[in-house]
RNA sequence: GGCUGCGUACCCAAGUGGUUUAAGGGGACGGAUUGCAAAUCCGUUAUUCGCCGGUUCGAAUCCGGCCGCAGCCUCCA
């Protein structure tokens, strides 16, 4: 089996082959920390950690570097709005990107490099463009000259010329050769704070946008590493300028692949604070928020729910019916623990291993369905990390178990052996749900701001219910489970007693 | 104006030349099960992939035109 990945560079499904052999670097565009995140900035450090975790499975050694932009005009402007220091407001946001990102499983980066801490590398780096001519310095600006580098523009293929003159018009500095030049270095100005301000040899200033990503690219995975990402908003001007400094200061291929995912929406909009319609909803789209309202889990399924590079358009009802969808594979898998009364979030048998052993017609059909599965989502994967059509195998493979425990009756009576092909196939489950940072854990209890009480009462009314019940009382029982439905706590009649799920 | 993409059922969403006379999820409806529900299972819900034309033995998939939507060209995941 062998990985196809798109790349944006060429514009098509490439085989994947790496630098080197066995190893994988990965460098993703993380968040400029001025304000609070939105679920958009989610998308990349999750679908990137599914590559992550696949490549990995695949046996690669992979580094994985996201960075983050914590010197840029932007944080300038907001630290003084808010009258905070901006290192302090970036460390700050950070955090909170930091803790978002660990909630909805993003746990694989290694190495998160901040831009106010790199500042000697952008240095050299735009030292290494001057020397070849490839940067000018006007005013202690610094320059990056877009009419040396023959092959500008390869990656979105677009000429500085062609672009629209009059949004750039009021914007183009007398200073600049080309209208296209872009900044490496920007002369500090007055007013502006001193955690803004570094020392250079053109002058006291601060690195532009995109030479803190290629010098931080280069410094942890070398002049040419294989995957580069971000949002494809940041195709142009950010990463077609990334390879322009990179590629000229080193002669290198810069990065081999780039991969670009699709936006957030909201509305059919890009959610962007830029955009005045969207600044009205942007709280209730800030990660932070979400996450007291949501299972991280189910925004991370929902994020999976489709291909990559496609746009999500976000509301309400598409977490309601990801939250859903999320909840039968937690139903199988409890269901899996009281059959075989083992914890299926510790799997520790796969299907893979129970080939050789003999098993009866319903079993071994089973087990045949399950192989082929396996094939298919590893296929999916392979398949320019097609996420979507793995959770697709995903469920296919949970309504397959489901009908075995009902058709071998598991649940009333159970044998060694069908247990044992139930705990192997929910073992493969979770493992290839693991692959995409799901079902890594048992889901969190609802808490009811209780102490330990609201169970105990739980187990009251299903107890005062089953009395009743055996009384044929129904209505009494009904009432209690009605009621208790209007709360939100679902109470479930099977063979060997009563259940209650909450929310 | 230049450059990218996209348009698949009630909704979300895979699939980009034959293995698919279109996966999967949500919703709805019918059946099994249940005292009734819930959960689970079975079935139904696109002869059709924005529209029109072309290429081909064969197209949702390739080409052309049109319509609609989004992204970039200024900071943006």
């Amino acid at each position: 089996m062998t990985l196809r990945v798109y790349n944006t560079l060429s514009g098509e499904k490439e085989l994947f082959e790496t630098v080197k052999p066995g190893e994988v670097g990965i460098y993703l565009c993380g968040p400029t920390v001025y304000k609070p995140s939105h679920i958009g900035h989610a998308v990349g450090p999750i679908i990137f950690d599914v590559i992550k975790r696949y490549l990995t499975f695949k046996n690669f050694k992979v580094t994985w570097v996201l960075n983050v932009t914590d010197v840029e005009d932007k944080l300038i402007a907001e630290s003084q709005a808010q009258g905070r220091d901006m290192l302090e407001l970036a460390r700050d946001l950070e955090r909170q990107y930091v803790d978002a990102m660990a909630a909805l499983g993003v746990k694989n980066i290694d190495y998160m490099p901040r831009a106010s801490e790199h500042i000697q590398e952008i240095i050299d780096h735009i030292g290494q463009l001057m020397e070849k001519d490839y940067a000018y310095a006007v005013d202690g600006d610094v320059y990056f000259d877009v009419s040396k580098d023959e092959d500008y523009g390869k990656l979105t293929n677009r000429k500085a010329d062609d672009q629209e003159s009059g949004t750039r018009e009021g914007l183009v500095k007398a200073a600049k050769r080309n209208p296209g030049d872009f900044a490496l270095w920007k002369a500090a100005k007055p007013g502006e704070p001193d955690s803004a301000k570094y020392k250079a040899p053109w002058g006291s200033g601060r690195p532009g946008w995109h030479i803190e990503c290629s010098a931080m690219a280069m410094k942890y995975l070398g002049q040419t590493f294989d995957i580069h990402g971000g949002g494809l908003d940041l195709k142009f001007p950010h990463h077609e300028n990334e390879i322009a400094q990179a590629e000229s200061a080193t002669d290198q291929v810069f990065a081999k692949y780039w991969l670009h995912h699709g936006l957030t929406r909201f509305n059919t909009k890009k959610i962007a604070k830029s955009d005045p319609e969207m600044a009205k909803v942007m709280e209730s789209l800030q990660i932070t928020n979400l996450l007291k309202k949501h299972d991280p889990e189910v925004l991370r399924f929902l994020i999976l729910q489709s291909h990559y590079r496609s746009p999500i358009e976000f509301s309400e009802d598409v977490v309601k019916a990801a939250k859903t969808g999320l909840g039968t594979f937690r139903r199988l898998l409890e269901r899996i623990e009281r059959v075989t009364n083992a914890d299926p979030y510790k799997p520790e048998l796969q299907i893979e291993r129970m080939r050789d052993v003999e098993m009866d017609p319903r079993s071994r059909s089973l087990f045949d369905e399950l192989m082929q599965s396996r094939v298919r989502f590893l296929e999916e994967l392979d398949d320019d990390f097609n996420t979507a059509g793995a959770i697709a195998v995903l469920f296919e493979i949970a309504s397959a178990m489901n009908k075995y425990i009902d058709d071998a009756k598991l649940e009333t009576h159970s044998e060694e052996l069908p247990r044992n092909v139930l705990r192997a196939c929910g073992g493969t489950l979770v493992s290839f749900g693991n692959i995409l940072g799901l079902f890594e854990r048992r889901p969190a209890a609802v808490s009811m701001g209780d102490d330990g009480k609201v169970p105990a009462l739980l187990e009251l009314l299903v107890d005062v219910r089953k009395m009743s019940r055996e009384a044929k009382q129904y209505g009494i029982g009904d009432h209690i489970r009605d009621e208790l439905t209007k709360l939100g706590i679902t109470l479930e009649d099977g063979k060997d007693g009563t259940r209650w799920r909450i929310d």
